[in-house]
Formats: structure tokens, sequence, C-alpha cells
DNA sequence: AGCACGCCGACT
DNA sequence: GTCGGCGTGCTC
């Protein structure tokens, strides 16, 4: 007999353990395990989850162990999403298991519980005594808890007698919702039949038979239960008797129960919607991959041709993922895909519940739905038939993932595309240098929509210079043009929305004496300020302490906390237009499940007249009502030490002020700033995207960066700064003796967070053009010192960063 | 990552 | 003489 061995990528994220291990399918699961199921192995003295990529029949290795048992009755990764495992780990040099991981929901990844029980045979009356009461009413105690109540040593006692057997647990984090239905076991008129025998007696036995001869099908249990006014054991005895039956059935979460859902139907499209969709029309007949970039302003109706695109691809029974930011999952964008495609489509998004997110996912994973949307892991949704893949607003950052395994959707859109021969659309009114750089090149084929639908106007965009404001006297954060548009406003009772881009996103707390600001201890960055608990918290290392009502440098009481500045803002509101009825959304105000959906709601029902909000508030709001927008600082991300600076600041400007006058009523923006003669912001004043283009490519030309260079940055953390500086130029100058003399390589240079838990960062930032062997270089790199743990240097490695910290 | 194995200091 | 510290290396 042959033998069946499965080669199984462990669950241990290590370099050491970062291959496959051979392990035997006992006889009685022979045929049964495939590749891309989850499998429980032993590994050394543990259990632990793995992954199986391929079945073979011969092994290098001698005393091979068996397979525990499978954890799926069918793949959770098919073939393409195994292959597609191996092309992450390749690009973003990331550990297989992390690859399978990212693919799969949450929801499957596995739980571990060490425990101790007694051994076989034993009695809790032979273990020392305060073990004797523990096991007498436990059989198997938590070693975590063990470990708390320090009795650990002990346990360790008996195990070594062989009194107490410590045990390893692989358990799924969620289950599968069952439910109990039921339904006849007879015909409808054999069921009739048994009705009418049915001794009065038996009234309530009776009156569930009626119930089937009315409605014979299928039925949950409680359903049933609630509508004949009985309990189960009336139900059970008909069970018993024949006459019906009970069995489980895996029911979903349904996160949109309680909502309906209004069907659409393909709309008209404009001229200028015929001619974009033409070619992705084609692509999908023909089964071609093709990139098409379109480019559209906001309410140039993107979104439609993203719906009559997927019709296609459905009536050619393929399927369609869709993704979008994830701050945009708003009911809008939901609203406009279950209401064209309706049960067809499932929603992934952070939003959901562990367990509502793996229904999602079941439901995809079972070819119940033919479309997913969703943010950026939705990009491996597990279809088998794809027919286009859909990236709205490309240029959001958001889709870049910034642990590992560091992908970026679009990349893994593009892959995945080119498997199924199908096209990728990728969407946005801004989109982002790289890909207009490639559309410039016939990389990707260029769909324009220039205008907005209905020939609406794009609102009217003046600049307002806040240095003026100040040399006129006005300290407010509001120039005066602002105010006097706020008012009018109000009077018309028309709805305005202003907007804080503040740095960063958190809020922290200075001295408004000395301007000592709270830091961490452990890391070089500033503590974060969390209302809830009155606390100081740092972000990287999860340090607190308490909020000082003295500055620590110079005594004063003047120590404050400024809040995301949407509190301020709001403050000073209520004191110049008292009468204004404000909606403040911040990290505050919707950190609560459902609070950002109640906001918006409140908001377009007319509840409030100024919408107050940061970044959140950038997107996808489309209310009739809305005539002003007002930019309150356009420039304090402008400052931020990134190369992609004037272009977040241009492409947040120019999607802000899209968000007024998309109705019939036209609109208006104010952009505050205090450097007005800024090109990014002068451009998104005049909403000219093509001048905008040019300029940053110039400038990125001249500096060497993306879309004219690759870049890969290293990074170096260690207890001592002495031994990180030398680390890391130790692989600056290894770098710079690989690669040609075309590449720009820089560094070693402190990382602009230098310090993250007590840990001194340093790093190297490559740019190149061609290096055919980047890939094989950095993997050499993180082979080095991944392998060699002693040195208690970490290296890690981020192919095409966004963000450079 | 865990965990075992193994080799050196402070205790019954 | 042992208990226990954590350095080193393996897990099919």
């Amino acid at each position: 007999m042959k033998m069946e061995i499965a080669n199984v990528i462990v669950d241990v994220p290590a370099k050491q353990t970062d291959r496959a291990f051979d392990y035997l399918i006992p006889a009685e699961w022979s045929g049964t395990i495939q590749p891309g199921m989850r499998v429980i192995v032993p590994f050394g003295p543990r259990k632990i989850q793995g992954f199986v990529t391929s079945l073979k029949t011969q092994s290098e290795f001698e005393k091979l162990r068996e397979i525990i048992e499978p954890m799926d009755l069918e793949p959770v990764l098919n073939k393409e999403l195994l292959e597609l495992g191996d092309w992450l780990t390749e690009h973003t040099l990331c550990f297989k298991i992390f690859a399978f991981q990212v693919m799969l929901p949450a929801a499957l990844k596995a739980k571990y519980e060490k425990k101790v029980k007694l051994a076989q045979g034993v009695e809790a009356s032979v273990l020392s005594e305060p073990l004797q009461i523990l096991f007498e009413n436990n059989l198997m105690i938590d070693w975590e808890d063990a470990l708390k109540q320090g009795m650990v040593p002990l346990l360790l006692k008996e195990a070594a007698k062989g009194t107490l057997e410590v045990i390893y647990i692989v358990k799924e984090k969620v289950r599968k919702k069952q439910r109990k239905f039921i339904r006849p076991l007879v015909s409808l008129e054999e069921l009739k039949v048994e009705v009418e025998r049915f001794p009065a007696k038996a009234e309530k036995q009776k009156q569930v038979l009626s119930y089937f001869t009315d409605h014979f099908e299928p039925v949950e249990l409680r359903q049933l239960v609630a509508e004949v006014k009985t309990t189960s054991a009336t139900v059970k005895a008909l069970v018993e008797k024949k006459l019906l039956i009970e069995y489980d059935m895996e029911v979903y979460r349904d996160p949109f129960e309680h909502r309906t859902f209004k069907r659409t139907k393909p709309l008209p499209l404009t001229n200028s919607q015929q001619t974009a969709i033409g070619p992705i029309l084609n692509a999908i007949e023909t089964n071609r991959h093709e990139v098409f970039l379109l480019y559209g302003v906001t309410g140039s109706g993107k979104t439609e041709i993203y719906l009559q695109s997927i019709q296609e691809v459905i009536e050619r029974g393929q399927e369609a993922i869709v993704l979008v930011p994830e701050i945009s999952l708003t009911p809008q964008m939901v609203n406009r895909f279950k209401g064209r495609f309706g049960d067809l489509v499932a929603v992934l998004h952070s939003g959901l519940s562990a367990g509502e997110k793996y229904d999602e996912w079941r439901k995809i994973q079972r070819k119940e739905v033919k479309v997913a949307v969703g943010a950026r892991s939705a990009i491996f949704a597990p279809f088998e038939n794809l027919g286009i893949l859909i990236i709205d607003e490309e240029h959001e950052t958001s889709y870049k993932q910034e642990e590992m395994p560091r992908y970026h959707a679009r990349d893994v859109a593009i892959e995945r595309a080119k498997t199924y021969s199908c096209p990728v659309v990728l969407g946005s009114a801004t989109p982002s240098l790289e890909s207009f750089a490639r559309a410039q090149k016939k990389v990707y084929h260029l769909l324009s929509l220039p205008s907005r639908m209905n020939n609406q106007a794009l609102p009217a965009v003046e600049i307002i210079d806040m240095r003026e404001e100040l040399r006129d006297g006005n300290r407010s954060m509001f120039s005066r043009k602002l105010l006097d548009m706020l008012k009018d406003r109000l009077e018309k009772q028309q709805q305005s929305v202003l907007f804080l881009n503040k740095r960063g996103h958190s809020s922290f707390v200075m001295c408004r004496d000395c301007g000592y600001v709270m830091n961490c201890p452990n890391c070089d960055i500033s503590l974060t300020y969390h209302r809830v608990n009155e606390q100081m918290k740092c972000h990287y290392c999860g340090y607190e302490s308490h909020v000082p009502h003295q500055c620590p440098e110079c005594s004063s009481d003047y120590i404050r906390y400024f809040g995301t500045g949407t509190q301020k803002v709001e403050d000073e509101l209520g004191k110049i237009l008292p009468e204004a009825r404000v909606i403040r959304m911040d990290v505050d105000t919707t950190g609560r499940k459902g609070s950002h959906e109640r906001l918006l709601t409140d908001f377009q029902n007319g509840k409030a007249d100024i919408l107050l909000g940061t970044q959140m508030i950038a997107k996808g709001l489309d209310f009739p009502n809305i005539t002003l927008v007002g930019v309150l600082s356009a420039d304090t991300m402008l400052h931020l030490p990134d190369f992609r600076a004037s272009e977040k600041t241009f492409q947040l400007l120019t999607q802000v002020s899209g968000r007024a006058g998309r109705h019939q009523l036209p609109g208006e923006v104010i952009i505050q700033t205090y450097s007005p003669e800024h090109y990014s912001v002068e451009l998104a004043g005049t909403q000219d995207y093509d001048l905008f283009y040019q300029r940053e490519m110039m400038i990125r030309k001249i500096r060497h960066y993306p879309p004219f260079y690759y870049l890969s940055l290293i990074t170096v953390s260690h207890e001592q700064l002495m031994t990180v500086v030398a680390a890391t130029e130790k692989i600056v100058n290894y770098v710079r003796s690989q690669v040609s003399k075309d590449a720009v390589v820089l560094g070693p240079a402190a990382s602009p967070i230098p310090r993250i838990n007590n840990r001194y960062r340093y790093q190297c930032l490559i740019k190149y053009k061609r290096e055919p062997n980047m890939t094989k270089m950095l993997k050499t790199i993180l082979d080095q010192y991944q392998k060699d743990t002693k040195s208690g240097l970490l290296v890690s490695i981020d192919v095409n960063p966004f963000i450079l910290m």
C-alpha cells in the first residue's frame, strides 16, 4: 500500500518553521484530506494548526508523525488561492503561514489552549495537598490560570511522576451557527389523514400537524413553537412518531437582517459612460485580462459603470469582487450593490463581528453569492470563476496593508485577474500617480468620464489665506468669509460640512505655557488621550499613565488636552453661531458600533445644519442639501515627512470639495490655508488633476520617488542604539555592494519614529528602477537576521512601502 | 513561537 | 550534593 503524505505549513510564524513539514495521513482519513484543508498536527510536544499544501507518497524523513485530524470537511483554500499564497510570500517576503491566514476570515484562525488533567486511571487523592481539591472539582485546569496562581511548579512535579498529563487543544475561533429545523416526514395527504386520526386529548400535537398541513415546508423549531404556542416537547413527540423530522441547518448571521433594499434597475448610461464601459464589456466578453483606470470626477457615474459591468459578468455565470475603502462602506455604497443584485451580494467589512464575517465568507465559498463587496481583504474572496475585479477610490492608502503580509490589494487584484484572464477596473477622481503614470504609458487602459452626470457644475472653490485673516486681526479659526457663508446657509436652511484635516489622528496633552508634550517613556511618540478612562496611552507599546494636572516640566496648571480639534471647533461654533445645530463626527463620537451610521442618518434627515468632522466625512457623503463645504486648515498634513504628502493633500481636498452641490443646488467650497501658494492646495482649488499630475511627477522624478523609482524599506531595531546603527550600516553597505549604480541607497538613518517599545529603529531606503536581484537580495538579508535570534536584532522589510516609518 | 535539553551558580 | 537560571537548537 502506498503511503499518503501531506506537506503541511504549520502555524508557527518563524524563519525556522517557514517551510513545509511532512505528515503521514492516517488510513481513516485517507482520500479525504486534500490540499487547502486545515489540519491539526503534532509539533514537538504540542498540537497546532497547519495547512495542507500538497500530497505526496514519499518523504526524505524516516519517522513521520501522523496528522491528528482535519479541521475542515472541504478545503478552505482552493488551488488558485494556494498559489496566490506562494505569490504573496514571494512578493511581500512574509512567512507562508501569514499569507494563508490573511486570505481567510479571522474566525478560521486557530485558538490554542493548554490544559492539565489527571493521567489515565489516576485518582485525585494521590496528588499533593493543594492540587487534590482542585482536581476533585475540575476535570481539567487551564494552564494560564495555574500560572496566575503560581501552581505550575506543583503541576510539573506531578507531570514528571506521571500522575498529571499536559494536553493541548486546538479550537476554532467561531462556531458555525446551527439551528434546529422541523419538516414533515410523510406526504401532505398522509399528514391530513393523521390530523383527523389524532385523539382530541393530544390537542397541541394536532395543532402542530395542522400547521404543517397549512405550510407544507421546513420551519425553524423556534418559530414553530412560537407560532403554535407550544413547547419543543410536543414537537419531539411527533418526531418520535415519525411524522416529523428534526435536523440541523447552518444559518447565517445576517448583518442586514432588519433592512430592506429597494431594488434598482440599470440606469440609462450617458454618452461618456457608454464610451467608458465599452472596452470593459469587451474584455469581459472576450475573457481578456486588462487593467482599466476609470478616471472620473466625483458624481460622474463610476458606480453605475461598475454595476453594469458586474451585471454582464453575472449573466455570463461569473463572479465579481468590488473593493471600497473601509470608511465608505457606509450604507450608501452597500445599498447600491444590494439594491441592484440583492441576495447575490456578500459584504465584508470591519464593522461586522467575526461570526458575521465568517458567514459572509461562507456564502462566497458555497457559491451562494456572485459579488463580494468589501475592504482590502475582500480581494481574497474565494471565488473560482472571477469575471471582474473592481477597486473603487483606487488611490486610497488603506489598500496597502501595513502588517505582514504587507500587500497592496491592487497588486493582488491584478495577479488574480491574470489567472482568471479577466479585467481589473481601478476607479478614482484623483488617481494615484502610480496608476495614472501607468495609464499614460499604456500599461493600463485609461477610461475618462470628463463631466459630472446631468452636467452639474463642479462646486466653486475659494481659497482663503489665513495669514491675511490673522494680519487683519481675526484670530478665530473661521475666516470672515466662511463665517458669512455659514450664516447664509443657516438662513437658507441648507446644510454645511466642516472638515478639519488634522495631523495624524490622535489627541495629545500639551502644556500651554512651556509647550511640553507628554511622550511615551518607551517610544519616541506622544501619548494619546483616551477619554473613556481618562488615561494617556501609547499606541505602539501600550504604556498607560494618568493625565497630569500640572506640567511635569514647568509646574504650570495650563496643561491641556488637545482633542482631535473638532471639540474645540464645536465649542467655538457654539459661541459664534449659537443657533446652529451641529453634529460632530470623530473618533470620540463614532466609537460605538453603528454610531457612525446613525449620525449620518440624523444629518441626512435634517436634524442638524452643520456636520463637523475629520477624515471620515471626506468620503461617501452624498446628500442633496449640502451646499457648503469648509476646510478649516488645508495644509496640516502637507508638512508630514512623507513623499506622498502633496498627493494626499490634493486628493483629500478634491474629495472634500466633491461633497458639495451634488444635486440640484449648486455648491460652494471654502478652503482655509496657511500655504495658499502650495501647488497641491492651489490646484485642488481649481480641481485640476492633470496639472497637479504634471507638477507632482516632475518633483517625483527629481527626488527619485515612485512612480519613477520603486522603493524598499529595511527597518532594523534593537535595544542598543549603537548596535542598531552598526547593523544598519552593515546592511546599507551590503545593499550598496549588490545593487546597480542606478539605484539610490539611503541610510543608515533614524526612522521617523526613532524608538518604539524601548527599541531603537534605524532604516535603509532603497530607490531603484530595475534590479532583477532585488527580491533575492532582500531575502538574503532577512535570512541572515531572522536566523540569528541571539543578536536581538529585528529586521523587517517593506517592499513598496506607503508609510516610511 | 514554544518547549526541552543542557550547562553553571546559590541553596537544603 | 540538588534546584533552577536562561542560552541553544529543534519541531516532520
